[in-house]
DNA sequence: TCTGGGGTCCTAGGACCC
DNA sequence: TCTGGGGTCCTAGGACCC
């Protein structure tokens, strides 16, 4: 989806059309969530921090997220991939990969379903259309906003050899500046590279892959039901917090949120751990496994309290957060081959 | 410009077992 | 006596994605 939650947020405001608008929060550690094409071009992204995003470009519209009303629109939309498409894999609120390979005419299929999402939905997509995943989603993102790009993996190699290796998802900031130290800039630069040299930089597993990667080789299937195999609830404070004493009421309450979701999914977990982040921004996890899994807030809350305890950070804290993994899969497994449904598609969201 | 919230996967080391 | 070779589970940190 082409800025997907500023669109949302236009569709029920069609006055801001055209105007830079920004998702953000309004605390003074906010992020933006989303920014409109318009917003870019002053330089504005996803992760600014909102009070840059300010200073940028004061005239924008700041709309706070109201992530009900986005969750609720990209159920809308995957409704419509669904009527369209036997197998898809959803991947967030925004996006999905389609299996159009039973189709005789793949890209005539996927046009109709960019047309069905505009009128159904009333927001606009870009589809990328490639032999493999990696393929389509580089393809997907080449020419947004309102994009349709069909490449094959020989044309992806060529089109994309001058780009930085960043361009391929998986390929984040620490890889690119490792990559650069040994003199790999771009991605013709490593899909040539000597896999003798990438292993020995990179090891044995990662090496290679990157390679791959590189050669937009990638032989994912695609999911078309996604199990969480872990959930959790966290925040930032405004101002660092200090002492357990300051602490401990937000961890319960975070227990109590998580909890309750938990408890009403009928999901329950072996692992209950804590995230604390301290004012230095070093990150820090804490976890305990126990025989049987749970989503009782007294177990969780009491867990949480204890490796709190132990850990008990000697700096302020800006985070907080409390996990529950290892979840079952009971409660949100289909039966096998079980088409995917509206209903699969919000427990996976 | 000091950096959200919710996830996944990988790695490495240690415990433990056969 | 100075010590194998798996395999699994668990913890903690880190990279990365939307």
């Amino acid at each position: 989806m082409d800025a997907f939650y500023v669109s949302v947020e236009v569709q029920r405001r069609p006055e801001l059309r055209e105007l830079p608008v920004v998702v953000a929060g309004s605390g003074p550690r906010a992020v933006v969530t989303t920014a409109s094409y318009e917003a870019r071009r002053f330089g504005i992204f996803s992760a600014t921090p909102a009070e840059r995003a300010r200073r940028l470009c004061p005239d924008a519209v700041f709309i706070p997220p109201d992530f009900d009303l986005y969750r609720a629109r990209s159920r809308d939309v995957m409704a419509v991939l669904c009527e369209h498409v036997e197998r898809v894999e959803v991947v967030g609120l925004d996006e999905a990969y389609l299996d159009l390979s039973s189709f005789d005419r793949p890209k005539a299929a996927a046009r109709r379903v960019k047309a069905a999402v505009r009128e159904r939905a009333g927001l606009g997509c870009s589809i990328g259309i490639g032999p493999n995943k990696l393929v389509a989603k580089v393809a997907s993102d080449a020419e947004k906003p309102d994009g349709f790009v069909v490449l094959s993996r020989e044309q992806a190699c060529e089109r994309f050899a001058a780009a930085s290796p960043g361009l391929i998802p998986g390929i984040g900031p620490k890889t690119v500046e490792r990559l650069r130290q040994g003199g790999i800039e771009t991605l013709g630069q490593l899909a040539n590279a000597s896999g003798e040299a990438l292993a020995s930089a990179f090891g044995d597993r990662l090496g290679p892959h990157l390679a791959r990667l590189a050669r937009f080789e990638d032989d994912r299937s695609i999911e078309t039901v996604r199990i969480a195999k872990s959930e959790s609830r966290e925040t930032t404070f405004d101002a660092d917090l200090r002492g357990l004493d300051a602490l401990e009421p937000v961890l319960d309450r975070l227990s109590q949120q998580l909890c309750e979701t938990l408890a009403r999914q009928n999901r329950k977990g072996r692992t209950i751990g804590i995230k604390v982040r301290l004012d230095d921004f070093s990150t820090h996890t804490r976890a305990r496994t126990r025989e049987e899994p749970t989503n009782d807030l007294q177990v969780v809350r009491s867990t949480a309290r204890d490796l709190l305890r132990r850990f008990d950070p000697q700096r302020p804290v800006r985070l907080l957060g409390v996990r529950v993994a290892g979840l079952d899969e009971a409660a949100t497994a289909a039966g096998p081959g079980a088409p995917a449904t509206v209903d699969q598609l919000e427990l996976a969201l």
